[in-house]
DNA sequence: TACTGTCTGTATGATACCTTACATAACGGC
DNA sequence: GCCGTTATGTAAGGTATCATACAGACAGTA
């Protein structure tokens, strides 16, 4: 599997930055980056599923958005800043193309094409984190967790995720407890099932029914911006 | 005033930008674009302080950022996508200077500095967003009005503030009730004054003893990507 | 088989905030 | 000064979620 920006880049581009470029394997719950780091690398998923959280003083984390095969992780910031602003952690296993940032700063200065890929995905990231918050501030556990959950499929392209519940509390920012009851009623409703940190999506338009606006409003600013993702 | 992101510009890109440039007035509560928009103009605040809202199926709107003359509203989608990916709000009037995004682009393109600043500044309006998602998952509302007005304080430059707690209500994503029991507490520890729309800040410090985190770490990052706002 | 750690289920009281409703108070126009 | 409008205060019941605690179930290991 390749990653979505990478494979939009003309075949002189893609020559340019491949020097700059290694494939790596990375196990779930890796932490890539923590907030406001000096960053040295760019990262492109394949496989894996990357996650961008806030950490707050508490020691609670709250996720702002999710990027896979889609999109790139930590652009931005090589282009300029080289600090990163959140901490980027692995959901779900698999590879990811790891680039030097000064690679992809050289080659995006002199590929128009490739800096307009990154100045839209920017956007995309952004669009979620801007719903991220409009969502924790006002839909349910149940409708997010529904959101979540189709999220995690789309990028991972499983109906299987290898996630406790506990991991799904932290990152909707909710008590496990919550996230154990409206599991059982999503269990309940033939939507999913689940045992010991594996869920299995069921019914995912029964899912899509249940889950807050932000999952298709996010999709939509996506393929907007940078073509249906398939 | 001086908008601060232009005032960094070499003479010569100034110049150049200067002919797409015009300065206009808001009043409070003006809409400088909608969601999902074709965007055509780039703001920069110099009076004025604009914020950016997400709207709900519902109607509800929650604040992601607020943009005053530390920085510019709509560049990041005037380099590339241009379509809104939020509402645009004037919260505070004042005087923004327009900017056709046609301008800014082909200025930006032929000024690295320009472009530098223009991607620098995404990340600390990408920083706000993914803050207020944490801060809504998180904090409670004393704690998010305190860090809000702390905010519009800095970004307007007075300690007095025209906002109904109907408005702030719209903004914190709460009740209006309950801005009026966190503003009457805050009022009897003698922080703040208000009555009829008018907000006084009093005690900054104190509003800083009772804010949250965020009020500083959105300006840690403000820094350090683009130095002292002062 | 027993043991241990992890994951999930459940219960219970606390609490921040919601929702709705209505009362009071200030301002602006006439 | 009167009156409609807007802004703020307050009350009372409801609810989603928190916080904590503990019990049961499953998987891996010895």
């Amino acid at each position: 599997m390749m990653n979505l920006l990478l494979s939009q880049l003309s075949q002189g581009d893609f020559k340019r930055l491949e020097p700059y470029l290694k494939v790596t394997s990375f196990k779930q719950h890796s932490v890539l980056f923590e907030a406001e780091q000096e960053i040295k690398h760019v990262y492109f998923p394949t496989g894996a599923v990357v996650s961008l959280v806030v950490t707050l003083a508490s020691g609670e984390t709250v996720e702002a958005a999710m990027v896979g095969a889609d999109g790139v992780v930590g652009a931005s910031a090589a282009l300029d800043g080289r600090i990163s602003l959140s901490r980027g952690i692995v959901q779900l296993a698999g590879d990811i193309i790891i680039c030097s940032i000064d690679g992809l700063k050289s080659t995006a200065l002199q590929s128009p094409k490739l800096l307009s890929l990154l100045i839209r995905h920017e956007q995309t990231v952004y669009a979620q984190a801007q719903q991220s918050a409009a969502c924790l501030a006002a839909h349910h556990v149940q409708a997010r967790l529904c959101r979540w959950l189709l999220r995690a499929r789309d990028l991972s392209g499983s109906d299987t995720l290898l996630f406790t519940q506990e991991y799904l509390a932290e990152m909707l920012a909710v008590q496990r407890t919550s996230v154990t009851i409206v599991a059982h009623t999503l269990q309940s409703a033939g939507l999913i099932k689940y045992a010991r940190g594996k869920i299995q999506i069921l019914d995912a338009d029964g899912l899509q029914d249940g889950a807050c606006e932000c999952y298709s409003t996010v999709k939509r600013h996506y393929e907007r911006l940078l073509g249906p993702a398939t």
